[in-house]
DNA sequence: CATAACCGGATGAAATTACTCCGCTTTGTT
DNA sequence: AACAAAGCGGAGTAATTTCATCCGGTTATG
């Protein structure tokens, strides 16, 4: 990403944020093998404007990561910025992140993303912001008393790539974020767990997050 | 499904099963859209096999569908016998369910079912008894006040198709497990809603379940 | 042991998807 | 304003994937 773009005129660079943004809802909808053609139909540009764009799939795939990280990593540190209770910032966090569904288009990216290695190191850097972001608010929410003990940040990272088939006539925002919720309020301190279940909490931490390693 | 079927060899039988469990497990794995060369595949024979007892995708999409809720409907069915307990039957259903990742297949498979009509109608009376019982448990939950009191049936037609990725070195159940217990703990009688979000209750009811309508 | 039912996979047809190429349009610069 | 460079679109072709059939050999069952 250093010299490889030295400018991008002001049409180009249009187009090229319409490419990614129908990919990442077409990616969501119907999973990342949609057809290019498609992406390019959706985003309202010529199929020979995405191919010069993006060499190949594994180029645009990293794009939409890279963005989906980066929307992600804006999320949280506004949230742990903004909202001086910690937990609220957790709250908030998990909240939009669900209802924009990164999460769970960072978990399923993912996968595709490590068999080119190549720029995955600009990835890296933002996903461990997230994750220590992440981490720092349930710590902080945690020794507050909001959130229970016996949760752990697979937990939190769970809760990020959630996902509901929501019943016809309900939006997947509404289902999602009602979730959520309900999950929140589950996670709250002062609940005692419905099933013995172990906590989870015993697995090794730092590799959960919205984007598995 | 009525005289269709007079008898079947038993290496026939044996080998249409093979075909509908594996269809099952790439039909979440890979979404229904795998090639049916795989299904066979992975089944353990050959594709003449698979296109002699199933004339295309369609009817292989019916079979499955039909064994999901069949095994849906045995589940939620054992828990309501079984478990003495409104609130712990709905417990066990819900947790098996999401174990086994029933809800979510069949929430996959429904809206392909509904452009071929026929043999709708069987489908259609496992679904009723499936939603009916859930129902029941969950009113009579309601009322021994284990449930809680701005629950609503969509809840519990979410939490049957709840899906999360489950991170690296955690297997699907185990994730699946946690997920549900959370929720659970969320739903459970004497926990204040963390967020606004409306109930979701005012919706018309009977339409939700596991399989959307 | 006879035969009807069943098995498997090689095979060709059909559909999907990927990707290139080039004449025309837009942008930004002098 | 006028020119050069960068960008655009999509028709068209190649490659791949997927579907679906057919038939010689195999196996269950009475």
């Amino acid at each position: 990403m250093a010299g490889t773009t030295p400018r991008l005129r002001a049409d180009a660079r249009r187009n090229r944020d319409l490419i990614v943004t129908a990919a990442q809802r077409l990616f969501l909808e119907q999973g990342i093998d949609v057809p290019l053609d498609e992406v390019a139909r959706q985003a309202g540009v010529g199929i020979g404007t995405l191919y010069r764009r993006f060499p190949d799939r594994d180029a645009l795939l990293r794009a939409v990561a890279e963005d989906t990280l980066r929307r992600l990593a804006d999320l949280v540190e506004a949230a742990r910025r903004e909202e001086p209770d910690a937990w609220h910032a957790l709250c908030r966090f998990l909240r939009s992140c669900a209802e924009l569904r990164l999460g769970e288009l960072a978990a399923r990216l993912d996968p595709h993303l490590h068999r080119q290695m190549r720029t995955g190191q600009d990835l890296d850097e933002i996903r461990q912001r997230v994750i220590a972001t992440v981490l720092e608010l349930a710590a902080r929410a945690q020794a507050d008393g909001a959130l229970r003990a016996d949760a752990g940040p697979l937990d939190i990272a769970m809760l990020m790539t959630l996902h509901v088939y929501a019943p016809a006539n309900v939006s997947g925002d509404q289902a999602m974020r009602r979730m959520v919720d309900i999950m929140l309020d589950g996670l709250r301190a002062g609940g005692g767990a419905v099933l013995p279940g172990a906590p989870s909490t015993d697995v090794d931490l730092r590799r959960y997050t919205a984007v598995e390693p």
